[in-house]
RNA sequence: GGGUAGGUUGAGCAGGUGGUGAGCUCCGCUGACUGUAGAUCAGCCGUCUUCGACUGUGGGGGUUCGAUUCCCUCCCUGCCCA
């Protein structure tokens, strides 16, 4: 049977286990996609202050979209009729959805979960929803993306206790089964999420679990949170290595910082989403090579130098970080925009790097560069 | 010139009719943000030797144990009338 999409490894990592980066392609509906990836987040079928073209200019080859947002406002249904997510938005290159998993977390105090599903509170207007895992994967059908994902119960690393997270891997494993069993589209890829918070012998159970489900990829979840590096990376260790001969895309939820990004990579991780970069952006901080630069800072009022000299991004190319700090504190439009504009470009050609590197099969040599 | 309402920490205000005015919102300064309840949030924002101390209610003077408050006087601002 023919999958709705299709991974090939392109170059993979060595056998010599400097590392597990490998180069990858991935073909979708709406098109290929060369891996390692970021996928910008666009939560309300929007990634915040960018359009389409924007996003092009950027580079994105994928975005992420939220079942439960969408779900919520404007409903999936009308999406739907209205031609589907991709037509709805403009966007005609890869969706993935998430599956509203992550409100599982996010949302905190106005949810709760049991076996059968969770219950939601509506952030928007306190009204009661309630998603188990075939109305998950309904609602993401009916959005249409190319990449739909697994409801499951991500849990935040540091501050839950085992048994939490046991109860968590148990159950994320039963939604999995659900949703493979209500998935129908031929057109939209289903990847499971692998659980088990930082705890070894769970991770290793719940990557088992996951990756003997005949899903199109495996999502590593419950990590980008509150757990150290070096935590995050014993925990991807474990996993991949269970993976190293699934010939299945992987991709770890929520990760987006340049650094964090190359050590998940080095692991062997092929995909990335995360907030981060646009979120940062609208709250004043660009990135750099050297890291971040807070544009509130006074010093940057009187600073005619782009954000980052060299950068192919609109806003280093056209202005300078004074008057891009004078339209922050100014609260004018434009701002969120170019920051936006620079944060993701700044990410999409930090990935561009790595791939190159890859290709060129001088990775590790790029690990070391930075990471120093 | 007469009348009237005012003068509080960068700005705008609150409060205070004899018993210790540092309260708010802006502005400003700094930090955070990782499958987006986030163009958001947190801390600081008179001075200093900062777990505390000092100064501060337009200026000056008076009454009083004690004055932002009462009295005198001057200055400044808005409005009304000449």
């Amino acid at each position: 049977m023919n999958r709705p999409v299709s991974f090939d490894v392109l170059k993979p990592a060595p056998a010599d286990g400097s590392t597990r980066a490998r180069l990858g392609h991935l073909s979708t509906p709406h098109g290929q996609i060369q891996t390692p990836v970021f996928m910008p987040v666009g939560t309300n079928a929007t990634v915040k202050a960018l359009d389409p073209d924007d996003l092009d200019e950027v580079g994105a080859q994928i975005i992420l979209c939220n079942t439960y947002h969408l779900y919520l406002r404007p409903g999936h249904e009308r999406i739907a009729r209205l031609g589907g997510l991709h037509k709805f938005m403009a966007w005609d290159k890869p969706i993935l959805t998430d599956s509203g998993g992550y409100q599982v977390v996010s949302l905190g105090a106005f949810r709760s979960v049991d076996d059968d599903g969770v219950t939601f509170r509506s952030h928007l207007d306190g009204s009661t929803h309630r998603f188990t895992p075939e109305h998950s994967i309904a609602v993401q059908e009916a959005l249409g993306s190319d990449i739909a994902v697994c409801l499951d119960q991500p849990v935040p690393p540091h501050s839950s206790t085992r048994r939490t997270v046991a109860e968590a891997v148990v159950r994320t494993h039963a939604w999995a089964e659900r949703c493979l069993s209500a998935h129908r589209r031929s057109d939209q890829a289903l990847f499971g999420i692998v659980q088990g918070g930082l705890e070894a012998d769970l991770r290793e159970e719940s990557t088992r679990a996951i990756s003997a489900m005949p899903f199109d990829g495996i999502c590593i979840g419950g990590l980008a949170g509150d757990e150290t590096p070096a935590q995050r990376r014993e925990a991807l260790d474990v996993c991949i290595s269970l993976l190293a001969d699934d010939p299945r895309p992987r991709y770890l939820m929520g990760l987006g910082s340049a650094l964090d990004l190359l050590d998940a990579v080095d692991a062997g991780v092929d995909m990335f989403d995360s907030v981060l970069p646009a979120r940062i952006a609208r709250n004043g901080t660009v990135l750099v090579p050297e890291g971040r630069l807070n544009l509130r800072n006074s010093r940057f009022m009187d600073d005619p130098a782009p954000i980052q000299e060299g950068c192919r991004c609109r806003a280093c190319r056209s202005f300078s970080r004074a008057y891009l700090a004078h339209l922050l504190r100014a609260d004018e439009l434009l701002f969120y925009r170019l920051a936006t504009l620079h944060n993701l470009t700044f990410l999409t050609d930090f990935m561009a790097r790595i791939r190159t590197a890859l290709a060129e099969g001088k990775f590790p040599k790029l690990v070391h560069e930075l990471a120093t």
